[in-house]
DNA sequence: TGGTTTATCCCTATTTATAGGGAGGCTTAT
DNA sequence: ATAAGCCTCCCTATAAATAGGGATAAACCA
């Protein structure tokens, strides 16, 4: 008998956690240990020298301390923790930024309950997992097919947004204002201002409907 | 201060009511109040004068009274109840069968995490709401795009958009501005912002990206 | 260590967008 | 003929976005 997967869920959305929950009590072999609704709250708990998981499933956008920040932190003070982000975006550059911060697997949210399981447990065993869309962007990119010539998507002509200005990207499109982000990321106007800024060069659109048109078209949102 | 929306759901499943209980918490305008598991309980508690609810949720497929016939007493008796179905039917037939029958809104399971909140806040305002795949298909109807004929309900509600307005929209979605349109139209930044205005009010979003995001999501562009 | 990036914040200034309202001319349908 | 819908234009206001600029602390990388 296989011991135990003892796993511990990070996403803002309860209803994405109970989703999870639901895929992974199909499973004898993994055994769900808590969750946490944003960043602040898993490192709390992953301190806490009660609590015991043998891999962390994280969402990249969440209130406050997002997966970007759980990661930079984890690499910081040097704390080992498998974790797999499950995130919506499917851009390769978002991965590779991932793996950098030392991220073990991504899947994206779309087929998560697909591949969740493999996932868990290949990450358990010390290896690396990506969904098969992911695996597919990354053999590209290592095997020099990336096809840089004509009709590419824009996301490798652009410069590379970072996390924060992915964060800010995605809560406009959901028709918030710069002074709502503000608030929602506990920020100055100013700030949203200049990431704003950003992106429209980055990005190389002239307003807020071309960031939106990007995003979709890019599948962020 | 606004008052809360009392919402009562009735579904077979109790998984799908467990789920819309999960989305429903996460907004507090709206209290969820009880839940019937087929038609017949349904209709004994919204008979009961001690139950109170500003909108119902139906499933259209229960055992015994389905939605269909629940909607039929309501309209036999003269009973006023704002009825969301929600439904795993994306047929558009059925849609407008439920729309005779004086349902105010309709989404789809698939979708309905997604919209029912907008859904139920909209119907209580007296107003009605469709699922953006529900209301593509509607539309299509009403620019005599389909192969329906004739069949519709006497006061069809949904506000379909004029030809200027499409043409504005699509304009939008390029990222020019008020201005660059009304030179483009050969007409006075007025009345482009009137169209932008009446846009905002048919599609029921915030901004200039809501509208964006509506046109990319119902392949408008 | 020094150079770079990121995220944060501020300044000034102009342009655009949003939100009400009303109103006239025109076509279409009842 | 009257009503309804559409397109057009205007008014008053406020809110938001855009476009430059600069600046600092922290983290990251070579």
């Amino acid at each position: 008998m296989k011991n135990k997967i003892y796993v511990h869920v990070a996403d803002d959305h309860k209803i994405v956690i109970d989703g999870i929950i639901a895929v992974l009590n199909t499973d004898k072999e993994i055994e769900l240990n808590g969750y946490s609704l944003d960043g602040k709250d898993l490192i709390e708990w992953v301190e806490n020298p009660k609590n015991k998981a043998d891999v962390l499933v994280l969402d990249i956008t969440m209130p406050g301390l997002d997966g970007i920040g759980v990661l930079k932190y984890f690499k910081k003070n040097k704390i080992q923790q498998k974790v797999i982000i499950v995130s919506s975006y499917d851009d390769i550059k978002i991965v590779q930024e991932m793996l950098k911060l030392g991220c073990k697997g991504y899947i994206t949210k779309n087929n998560a309950g697909e591949y969740i399981i493999d996932a868990i447990k290949t990450v358990a065993k010390g290896e690396q997992y990506f969904s098969p869309n992911i695996q597919k962007e990354l053999f590209k990119i290592l095997s020099g097919q990336s096809g840089l010539d004509g009709d590419l998507p824009d996301k490798f002509l652009l410069e590379s947004l970072t996390g924060r200005e992915l964060e800010v990207l995605k809560l406009i499109t959901k028709q918030h204002s710069t002074q709502e982000i503000a608030n929602m990321l506990y920020v100055s106007v100013s700030t949203i201002d200049t990431h704003r800024k950003k992106l429209l060069r980055k990005l190389k659109v002239k307003n807020s409907v071309g960031l939106a048109m990007y995003a979709v078209r890019n599948k962020i949102v």
